[in-house]
DNA sequence: GCGGTTAGTTGAACGTGTTCAAATTCGGTT
DNA sequence: AACCGAATTTGAACACGTTCAACTAACCGC
């Protein structure tokens, strides 16, 4: 009942610069030398600030991975909004909002691995599926809401309602084999994006005819259970 | 190119001896207290060894993990297959080995969580999906080989070849939701696995359909090629 | 200016995963 | 039975993530 969910241990103007010394240096060496082999010891050091006043800001280490995440959605949503104002149709949005996502990601492709080392686990508070509550998981799918708004093809109300989450999962698959991508310049990955892209926009119209009704309320409720199960977990409080 | 892939250490029936203790130990403590809770010291210490004997034999506390796995498939399969001698149809037998696989890891279900800590992972020599080589992982695709085997229902070349993959997979994607799922009796678990079972069986069929050749050969294509992305990975070779 | 409350900062200490050189045991050979 | 090399076992030492009691700085009402 009384959980509180408060994050930043930020009050002034003094604190939130030196949290953002601490979070920039730390992604620089992220970016370096991996995440395993950054120490947080090494990171106070190169601040210059001391050990312990690391941890006042970031409760764990792990957690300078959900700022990461938190950064990396900020530089996302500077790109694409603007970019957004000039594409229409799904299909075109959809594609600029993904290139722009892998674009924003790519100084840390090296060190992304570790990003879905806690995905799987239902206990960790950073796992972006099990965690309905979680921010940077809410702005990410506002995002994907304002890529299906800004569309004038008919789509189903049930169906547009679960499509932002559905795009967002989506999302994190491509992040997923973009990881594991090693290929020049990612080109598998964009060329990933511009297959299931088209595969994404004819599944969507292909799920609106009428006709799919049945079919469309059946993978829905699917859907739905997933989500739920994955947002039980929400139990438990500490540790 | 001289990269070596022995795992085992054991050379003696004695090292064998001490290897099952250790691992029993470690599963046992699992189970009870969960995966980080246990220590490497604890483990020894029930075991009745020295804290560099337990490294003697799992390179690493996530090796215990992977011996985890091992252990898990073996039981799986003593059970599935004298199942499978009653069961022909794919449909069955499918539904057969879910249920039997959630039912041997029923046990360890606060402990699994961690199973897919590494999952996502490139860099990972735990990662199931990103080592073609690894052994537990085609042990349990083997399993799955002989699902299909053993039906006679028509499924094109193409399709039956990489329909193994394709259940495994699948197979990974239910286990990730059952660690999840925490409904009485994992019931959640067992209607999803009740549902999707009807629906891939479905989906085989469809697919198999002469009609649907130009759609199956692409969509074949798409997984060769997530395949390949996930297992180019195995470049580099220690840390 | 002064006292007090909060924000910010420090570094020593602890627990845990991991490494390693040295010691011990084992199995076979002579 | 003595010996040798390999397998096994040991425990101390190290590095790193994390905690915490104590200290300092900043701010605010008077």
């Amino acid at each position: 009942m009384a959980a509180m969910r408060k994050k930043k241990a930020v009050k002034t103007p003094k604190g939130d610069q030196t949290r953002k010394l601490i979070l920039d240096t730390a992604l620089e060496m992220f970016r370096e030398r991996g995440y395993e082999q950054t120490t947080m010891r090494a990171i106070a050091e190169k601040a210059g600030v001391s050990l312990g006043n690391a941890y006042y800001y970031f409760r764990s280490k792990e957690f300078l991975i959900q700022a990461f995440y938190q950064t990396m959605h900020d530089d996302h949503v500077a790109l694409a909004l603007p970019a957004l104002e000039k594409d229409d149709t799904l299909k075109t949005r959809l594609l600029t909002v993904m290139r722009l996502k892998i674009e924003v990601m790519k100084p840390y492709h090296q060190f992304a691995g570790v990003l879905f080392k806690t995905a799987g686990d239902p206990q960790s508070p950073l796992n972006p599926f099990a965690d309905e509550a979680n921010p940077v998981r809410q702005a990410s799918i506002q995002l994907f809401e304002k890529v299906v708004e800004g569309t004038k093809a008919r789509i189903p109300k049930d169906l547009r309602a679960e499509l932002p989450y559905l795009l967002w999962v989506y999302h994190m698959g491509i992040i997923l084999f973009w990881i594991h991508d090693r290929s020049p310049k990612h080109r598998r990955t964009y060329r990933l994006i511009d297959r299931t892209v088209e595969m994404v926009d004819k599944m969507i119209s292909l799920g609106s005819n009428p006709f799919m009704r049945p079919l469309r309320k059946h993978a829905l409720a699917l859907v739905d259970e997933l989500r739920d199960a994955a947002d039980d977990v929400l139990d438990s409080d500490d540790n």
